[in-house]
Parts: C-alpha cells; sequence; structure tokens
RNA sequence: GGGCCCGUAGCUCAGUUGGUUAGAGCGCACGGCUGAUAACCGUGAGGUCAGUGGUUCGAAUCCACUCGGGCCCA
C-alpha cells in the first residue's frame, strides 16, 4: 500500500481548483460583478473601436411585468450573436431598449386607482403614475437580462418616453406627413366602447360570443322580375341588428343566381339560389311552406334597384354587387352598411355610398338610430329585432355561438365603427411598393420569412395610427378652432420636436401652442393666430412608436447607425415591429431600416403547446435561473433550432444540464492537466507524435465547423459540435488515449509536453468557440487557466476568435488515415468489450491485440510504432497480424507483468518497474 | 375560415440534387474502471421518418389529402 502510495507521487496527476460541481446559481452573480467593475460593455467595444461595426438593433420588450421564457430566450439569442461577432471583431454595440408607452400600462394604472379616482385626476396626472409604473418595470426587467449574463448598455437604455425618443416620432410623422402620406380620414376600425379608444388589430382577441342571428325582408320600392307573384324583398341575414341603422345597401355576388321564394302569405323573398335550403332550415319552413318561383336571375341584373330602408322610413337603400359576397352562409345578400365594417366601407367607397354613422364613442345611438337614439348597441340588438317583428320583416332569428373580436385589455366585445382617424397612407405616395423593394433588399432568417412579410404588406390595410388615449405621444399637428382647419407645417413640427426634445411629450398637455409655436403660425384657411390652434387629442400607435426606433436610437446614438446590421425578434413581429420600422423607415427615407431580419419560433412546452397558466404548463427563466443557473438556459437557446417553435420541459432542461456538466467537466480535465504548463514549454509541430498533430487535425475541423455554424447563424449547431466533440473526438478517444503519456512519462518529457501543448490548444480554443453561449462558465474556465495562457487578456470575451491552423496537405493524410485507424479501434473496442465479459481482462491495458485485416489496412498499422498503436488502443500491445477479407482483431492477455505505476503489462526492471517508470523514478530521485 | 411554418428514436438534432439494412450525442439497460470519481470508458436495446393515398424501378426526401401543433389574420 506504502509502495502504491509513492508511486502515485512520482505521477503527473490531474490537478486544478476549478470546481466539478457548477454551482450556477451562487456563482454567476460573482461573475457579474466582475464584469460589472471591469466595464465589460465598454472595453469591448473599446477593443474594437476599428472593427467593422455590426449592429443587432433591440427590439424593445413592453415594460410590464417581469420577463418570460420567450423574452429570456430572445434576449440570450441575442446576446449570443453579439458576442460572437464582438468575439470575431465586429464593433457590436448593443443598446437595450423597452417599450414604454400604451394602453396596457394606462389600463394597470387605470385598475389601480380605481374608476372613481382615474376620473379625478387629470391627463397629465395619469401619465405621471404610467411614468412611474414603466419605469418601475424597466428596473425589473433590466436586472432579470442581466442575471442572464446579457451584455449591454444597460446604464443608458433607450425608453420610448424620453424625450428625445418622443421627439423622434414627430421627426419621421414630420417627414411623413409633409410627403402626404399621413391623412385624417374616416373608416370603420375595432372601437372598444367600454375603452372608448380605437384598437390596432394587434390589441384584439378573439373568443367565442353568442350573437343574435337574424333575417330579415327588405321590401323593394322598384320593379322587381318577380312582381307578378306578390309584394318582393330581398332576404338579408345577419349577426349584428344594431347596425341596421347604418345600412345604406345591400351587396348581391356579381354572377350568383337569385331567386324569388314565395311564401304561403304570398310575400316574394330573394335569395341566392344556393341557399335557399339552409335558410329555409334556419326559418323553419316546412315543404308546403314555400315554393321557389322559376323566375331567376343574376345578382348583376338586381344592381340598382332600390329597397326601403329597414329602420328609417321614407329612406331608400340600393342594391348593388360585390366580390365579398360569400355564398356558404348567409342569404347571399348581405346587408352593407360602411361604417361599420371593412369589406363594407370597400364596396362604400367603390359605389359613393354614404357613410352613415349614428354609434357615437360610447355606443350608444344618436339621432341617426332613430327609434333607438339613446340605447346601448347591445341593448339595441332585442329592441331592435321585436321592432322588426312586430313590423313582420324579421323572416327569422336564432342565436349563433361565433368567433367574435374582443378589446385585449378589457376582454369586451368590440364593435366596427367609423371615427376620424390619422392613417398612413400605404397607396397615396406609393408607401406600398417602395416598402415591397424594400423587402427585396433585406436578408430574411429563416429563408421563409420574406414570403411573410411580403404577404403581410401586400395585403395589409391602411396603417390606423390615432388612439384615443392618454398615455403616449401626441399626433403632433394642430386644429384651428375657428374653421377646424387642421395646421401642421414644417415650422410647427420643428417647434414641437424642440419641445419634445427640451421637456418632454408632457409639454403638450401642460402647455399651450402659443407657449411653444412660433407666433406667427396662423391657419391657412381662415387665418386664425396661434392662440386659436388646439393641439391634437388622439396619440400616436405604439407600434409606430417602437417603429421609429431606426431614429431615435440608430440615427439619434454616436455608436450606432441605420440602418441596423440585423433585428431580432419572435415570428409575431412580421405583423408587428418588424413592420411598423418598415413603413416608417420607408415612409422617411426610401429605404429599409435593417439589413438583417432574423425571426424565431415561439416557446412551447414539451408536446409542442404554448405556454399558458390555465395549461399550467408554464415555466419561467427565474426558477431556471434559482435551480440551475443562467448557462443553463443560454445553453437549452443555443440547443434548439430558433427556426420552428422551441419546446422547453423540466426533461429538456435536464437534459440540457446534463450536456452542460458534459462540457464542464471536460474542460475541467483540460485545465487539469495544465497545471505545470506553461506556453514557453510549447512543442511544435514538426516534433509532436503523430496522433498529437491529427488531435490539432480534428479541432482545426472543430473550429471551422463551429464558424461557419455561427456565420449562417445555426446557434443549434454549435452546441451540437461542441459536445459532440467533447464526448467523441475528446473524452472517448483523444483524452482518454493520452492520459498515460500525461500521468506516467516525465513531466518535462517531449512526449508529455506535445500532449500538454494539445490540450492548451485545445482549451483556449474550445472556451472561446462557446463562449457566446456559456458566457459565464467560459469566464470562470478562462480565469482558472494557467496565467501565462491568459496573457494580458482579462476576461474570455476579450479574447477574440480562436484560429487553429495545421499544414493542410498533412492534415489531409492525417484525416484519410485516422478514418481507417479509428475504424480499427472501434473493431478493437468491440473485441475487448468481448473478453470483458468472458472475463479474460478487466481494463484494456491487461490485453495484447493481434489484428488482422486487408493489405491496406496491416499496411496503415506496420507503419506506425507498435508503440503508438498500443497507446491509441489503450492497451499493453499490439500486434500486426495475417491478412484478412475483415478488420478482425482477438484478444489475448498481454505478456508480462503489471507495472505498479503505469498498469501497463510490461517485462519490469529488478526494482519492479516497467523500464519508461524506472527512468522517470530514477530520475526524481 | 385564410396566409406562413412545423411534426425523423424518451430528449436535442443530422439526413447532400429522391438511390443500398434511417444516423449522432444525450438519456435508458448492462458491464468495466476506481489515477477526470456526485466523474470516466465500453457494449446494447430504442424509429411503419405524424397518418393515408399518389408520382417513381426506388420516397423521410416530390405531390394531394387527413390528423396534431405554432404564429399571424378574419
Amino acid at each position: 500500500m506504502a509502495e502504491k502510495q509513492d508511486y502515485k507521487s512520482t505521477m503527473n496527476l490531474p490537478q486544478t481548483e476549478f470546481p466539478m460541481r457548477a454551482n450556477l446559481s451562487t456563482r454567476e452573480p460573482e461573475w457579474l460583478r466582475f464584469w460589472d467593475e471591469m466595464d465589460i460593455y465598454r472595453k469591448s467595444l473599446e477593443a474594437n473601436a476599428g472593427g467593422e461595426p455590426f449592429v443587432l438593433h433591440d427590439g424593445p420588450p413592453y415594460a410590464n411585468g417581469h420577463i418570460h421564457m420567450g423574452t429570456a430566450y430572445n434576449k440570450v439569442l441575442k446576446d449570443l450573436i453579439v458576442k460572437y461577432k464582438s468575439m470575431r471583431g465586429y464593433y457590436s454595440p448593443y443598446v437595450p431598449g423597452w417599450d414604454c408607452h400604451g394602453q396596457p400600462i394606462e389600463h394597470q394604472v387605470e385598475k389601480n386607482l380605481g374608476p372613481e379616482k382615474m376620473a379625478a385626476i387629470g391627463q397629465a396626472k395619469v401619465r405621471e403614475l404610467c411614468r412611474e409604473y414603466a419605469l418601475k418595470f424597466v428596473d425589473v426587467q433590466r436586472e432579470e437580462f442581466k442575471r442572464l449574463g446579457v451584455r449591454g448598455d444597460w446604464n443608458d437604455p433607450y425608453l420610448t418616453l424620453k424625450p428625445d425618443y418622443e421627439a423622434g416620432n414627430v421627426e419621421i410623422f414630420k417627414k411623413m406627413y409633409l410627403d402626404g402620406s399621413i391623412h385624417k380620414g374616416a373608416k370603420p376600425i375595432h372601437w372598444c366602447i367600454r375603452c372608448h379608444t380605437a384598437l390596432a388589430e394587434a390589441e384584439i382577441e378573439y373568443a367565442d360570443e353568442t350573437s343574435e342571428s337574424i333575417y330579415v325582408a327588405f321590401a323593394f320600392t322598384d320593379a322587381t322580375p318577380w312582381d307578378a307573384e306578390g309584394p318582393v324583398s330581398v332576404l338579408i341575414w345577419t349577426t349584428t341588428p344594431w347596425t341596421l341603422p347604418a345600412n345604406v345597401a345591400v351587396t348581391l355576388a356579381d354572377d350568383a343566381d337569385y331567386v324569388g321564394v314565395k311564401l304561403v302569405d304570398g310575400r316574394v323573398l330573394v335569395m341566392a339560389n344556393e341557399l335557399v335550403e339552409p335558410v329555409a332550415a334556419a326559418a323553419e319552413w316546412e315543404d308546403g311552406d314555400y315554393t321557389v318561383l322559376d323566375t331567376r336571375v343574376r345578382g348583376r341584373e338586381l344592381a340598382g334597384l332600390h329597397y326601403a330602408q329597414p329602420i328609417h322610413e321614407g329612406v331608400r337603400g340600393v342594391i348593388i354587387t360585390g366580390d365579398h359576397v360569400e355564398l356558404s352562409t348567409g342569404t347571399g345578400a348581405v346587408h352593407t352598411a360602411p361604417g361599420h365594417g371593412d369589406d363594407d366601407y370597400i364596396v362604400g367607397v367603390k359605389f359613393d355610398l354614404p357613410m352613415v354613422m349614428p354609434v357615437l364613442d360610447d355606443g350608444t345611438f344618436d339621432a341617426g338610430g332613430g327609434p333607438f337614439k339613446g340605447l346601448g348597441v347591445w341593448d339595441a340588438n332585442p329592441r331592435i329585432i321585436e321592432w322588426l317583428g312586430e313590423r313582420g320583416t324579421l323572416i327569422a332569428s336564432s342565436k349563433i355561438a361565433h368567433s367574435y373580436p374582443h378589446c385585449w385589455r378589457c376582454k369586451q366585445p368590440v364593435i366596427f365603427r367609423a371615427t376620424e382617424q390619422w392613417f398612413v397612407s400605404m397607396d397615396k405616395t406609393g408607401l406600398r411598393d417602395n416598402a415591397m423593394n424594400a423587402i427585396d433588399s433585406v436578408e430574411w432568417i429563416p429563408g421563409w420569412s420574406v414570403n411573410r412579410m411580403s404577404s403581410m404588406v401586400s395585403d395589409r390595410p391602411d396603417w390606423c395610427i390615432s388612439r384615443q388615449r392618454a398615455w403616449g405621444v401626441p399626433i403632433p399637428v394642430f386644429t384651428c378652432a375657428k374653421c377646424g382647419e387642421t395646421v401642421a407645417t414644417e415650422a410647427t413640427f420643428d417647434a414641437v420636436i424642440d419641445l419634445f426634445r427640451t421637456e418632454g411629450a408632457d409639454a403638450w398637455f401642460t402647455k399651450t401652442p402659443a407657449e411653444y409655436l412660433p407666433s406667427d403660425t396662423a391657419c391657412p384657411r381662415c387665418g386664425a393666430g396661434v392662440a386659436d390652434l388646439m393641439p391634437e387629442d388622439d396619440i400616436v400607435d405604439v407600434w409606430w412608436e417602437s417603429g421609429v426606433s431606426h431614429t431615435a436610437v440608430l440615427d439619434a446614438r454616436e455608436e450606432l447607425h441605420r440602418p441596423a446590421e440585423l433585428y431580432l425578434e419572435g415570428s409575431d413581429q412580421h405583423r408587428g415591429w418588424f413592420q411598423s420600422a418598415l413603413l416608417t423607415s420607408v415612409g422617411a427615407y426610401g429605404i429599409a431600416p435593417y439589413k438583417g431580419v432574423l425571426t424565431h419560433g415561439f416557446i412551447v412546452d414539451g408536446d409542442g403547446r404554448k405556454m399558458s397558466k390555465s395549461l399550467g404548463n408554464t415555466i419561467s427563466p427565474l426558477d431556471v435561473i434559482e435551480k440551475s443557473g443562467a448557462d443553463i438556459i443560454r445553453l437549452w437557446v443555443a440547443s434548439a433550432d430558433y427556426g420552428q417553435d422551441i419546446n422547453v420541459s423540466a426533461e429538456i432542461l435536464d437534459r440540457t444540464g446534463e450536456a452542460y456538466r458534459r462540457i464542464r467537466n471536460t474542460f475541467r480535465f483540460l485545465l487539469s492537466n495544465l497545471d505545470d504548463y506553461d506556453p514557453s514549454m510549447a512543442v511544435a509541430w514538426d516534433d509532436m507524435p503523430e496522433l498529437d498533430r491529427f488531435a490539432l487535425v480534428q479541432l482545426s475541423d472543430l473550429v471551422d465547423r463551429v464558424t461557419t455554424s455561427y456565420d449562417d447563424w445555426r446557434f443549434h449547431q454549435v452546441f451540437h459540435a461542441v459536445h459532440g466533440y467533447c464526448v467523441t473526438e475528446l473524452s472517448s478517444f483523444y483524452l482518454d488515449v493520452i492520459k498515460d503519456r500525461l500521468y506516467a512519462d516525465a513531466a518535462d518529457s517531449a512526449g508529455r509536453r506535445s500532449a500538454q501543448t494539445v490540450v492548451a490548444t485545445i482549451l483556449t480554443a474550445l472556451v472561446r468557440l462557446i463562449a457566446p453561449v456559456l458566457t459565464f462558465t467560459t469566464e470562470e474556465v478562462w480565469q482558472f487557466m494557467p496565467a501565462a495562457l491568459r496573457g494580458e487578456t482579462q476576461s474570455v470575451q476579450l479574447a477574440g476568435w480562436p484560429e487553429v491552423d495545421v499544414p493542410s496537405d498533412e492534415a489531409a493524410t492525417l484525416r484519410s488515415a485516422y478514418d481507417v485507424l479509428l475504424q480499427v479501434r472501434d473493431v478493437a473496442t468491440k473485441a475487448l468489450e468481448d473478453a470483458r465479459n468472458a472475463g479474460a481482462v478487466g481494463k484494456s491495458q491487461e490485453a495484447r491485440l493481434v489484428v488482422a485485416g486487408p493489405v491496406e489496412v496491416l499496411e496503415l498499422l506496420t507503419a506506425r510504432e507498435p508503440s503508438a498503436l498500443a497507446e491509441m488502443f489503450i492497451v499493453s500491445e499490439v500486434v500486426v497480424g495475417d491478412e484478412a477479407p475483415e478488420v478482425t482483431v482477438r484478444v489475448e492477455h498481454a505478456s508480462g507483468e503489471k507495472c505498479p505505476r503505469c498498469w501497463n503489462w510490461r517485462e519490469l526492471n529488478d526494482d519492479g518497474l516497467c523500464e519508461r517508470c524506472a527512468e522517470v523514478v530514477n530520475a526524481l530521485a
């Protein structure tokens, strides 16, 4: 026992302080302090001050609530890219931002206050509370993002509520307004009665709702082909009875057949031929209750006929035709109220129909509601049905369950209602075409993303940018109190830009225009002076606000530039930020705000289902950090293919943790064998054993593969390449093989130093390759490295990118030779396993191998030293045997005795050691 | 209902222009080692490539449909 201990002390066994257990949740914060103290963000910029710039422009998350898996994923992916580019030498500033305005915050503040207090305080006070609320969550999220290891200018982020940013909105508005892209118009939009506001598409949620379903007969006042049969009406179907007061037309399908259906009371109802049966079923007509008359005409033949408006006495409506008429439901005759529907609006414009709008902001009817004046639309529904029933024009009535739009905040059903709004016109100034062209100039990752963007831009309606709320940036124009004219000129815009820049948008609500507009400002129509100008009440859509960051941030900050190299967000932003940024940039400058756009999928659970509280399948990144550490999240981010949805579950995180430990242990083993190493001991390529050269070839190939994967934005392949390399190339092959040399050869022998040279090369390359991902762990590795390997470089983040050069001709030869040798090794390990199971050997070092095989294989083997083969197979002896069609390996017990020091089987010297060990031990003595 | 996208072993991913018994790593089972030890090495078992039907001499790869899922829109 004592003797054994002695030999152990003569060996160079692995030694390192680098802990096997990561204990990330407590150690990571220490590295955050370390980086903070050295100001790593500034240092990374200074280091690449002369480098080509790479600007990844952060899309601002909404300053509301804690981060979740999706925001964590997004930020880590960005950080990974920024750090990679930075290590490649790019000047890569990263300025995080937050979206601070908008309805959700205002709504939350409103909820906290309660409706009474809310009504009692003024707009300025509301804005102050909203600001406090937003800033609070900026702080919360900032700390959470930092904890993930994300590097950026956290001390000076961009906030959409900052005065400079608010002024940026006006700069873009000015350009687009003066170009004629922005106009005021009436248009049906989603309107929330409760919130008294227009809602953007993004603010709408669809949910099941039960509505009235009614069939109503509109009596013709002009002659029809069916007049001989009795009084003729056109039959319409609607699920919104309250829109009937605004009816001005009935739209038919141009090409469809329409028939008259005669009821037992003699009335004739006109409807599409193919919908007669469904209508009969809905109206519960029995077979004898109705007759389909022979006369049938195309929809277009009825166009121009008039009918009596169903609600208003003495008013007439007109029959028109349109493309949007569906023949799958209803009657084929569509009740048309241009103020209450998108399709209706479009045909209304086409046929120059009046836009009747009898519904007020609060959802009640004005005089235009006729008998229903003063009623709210939902209350009016049953009354209207009753009223129609009394007049005999109600043919059928039932309930229908269908998907209906709701306000995303108050969850109430919304209505379509025409109001005065501000719009960005998609076509008036060619914005749509210009945007489509700009899309072509951008690199979209993944490639299909361009389809999605193109189809959305080509299909989208004009962009309604006004909101009737308090918490935001005002639409920066004025209205003449005398004549109602809009006043907005270069001079007024510049004055507003100035005002916002110096005092913030709050000043819009606390000052009068006379205080900041040029004194000679006057209404161009009636000549009224500045004292008669009223600031616009509406604020601008938050998508507009975040969209203009290309100007408010990229242009405004010295370290950034426009267009940015990359925008990176979830795929929902094709309709959100990617688009609002594109439209405002193309509108103002004619070009896209980004050179590249990377989109990732959504975070879903292990079964591919979306995460939701009701499903109970949510995972919080904060919990994962607490339990496992941020590097586990970062490794998970890198391991998944973002081109599709990204799964996360306890099992997936467990697997990720296992992969992490494998990588960490590989680093630990590399470190532990460099304890006595210094770069001055490095062995040159020409002096290395072949195996070591091959290891460098493998490393060089890895660097190439990983670099290409990063450059191609395929980060999951970075993970797979690095992990696979640790497991296959290193742990189970090279590192296993060189243990004998590292442990048993003399500490300063050429063989050991050569292996250490390779180990050091692998370590310093590998730690850089994975540093963008495992930001904490690689820093830990960096700080545990022999100081001389680290050099002057304080942090792995400043260490640059590895280059491992190997002579290419020799590398090619080695690759092909080892391709075969490793196959032989596979056969050998299998044979050893069989021998082990048979009880013939335990450790492979107890074995002697006899290899037979095809002549070209035997040639490869005999060309190498038997000792090199024995080393590679980790056995005591390898003998090249006879030629055979297949490679076969016979396992025999090694001859000689087990050397008590190195455990190889050898002829032992008198001192009981093998030749090599005797020499080493003697030299030590 | 429409647009875009996804569905390969328990998990994460490879699968070149369609071409032999579909691969890797992890996990799992079993074994070894005890000088990487809450480590390390080896062997093995796992897949009607979501399903159905086509095109083809041949399909995980092309087409259609169905099912399941995601984002966006109605």
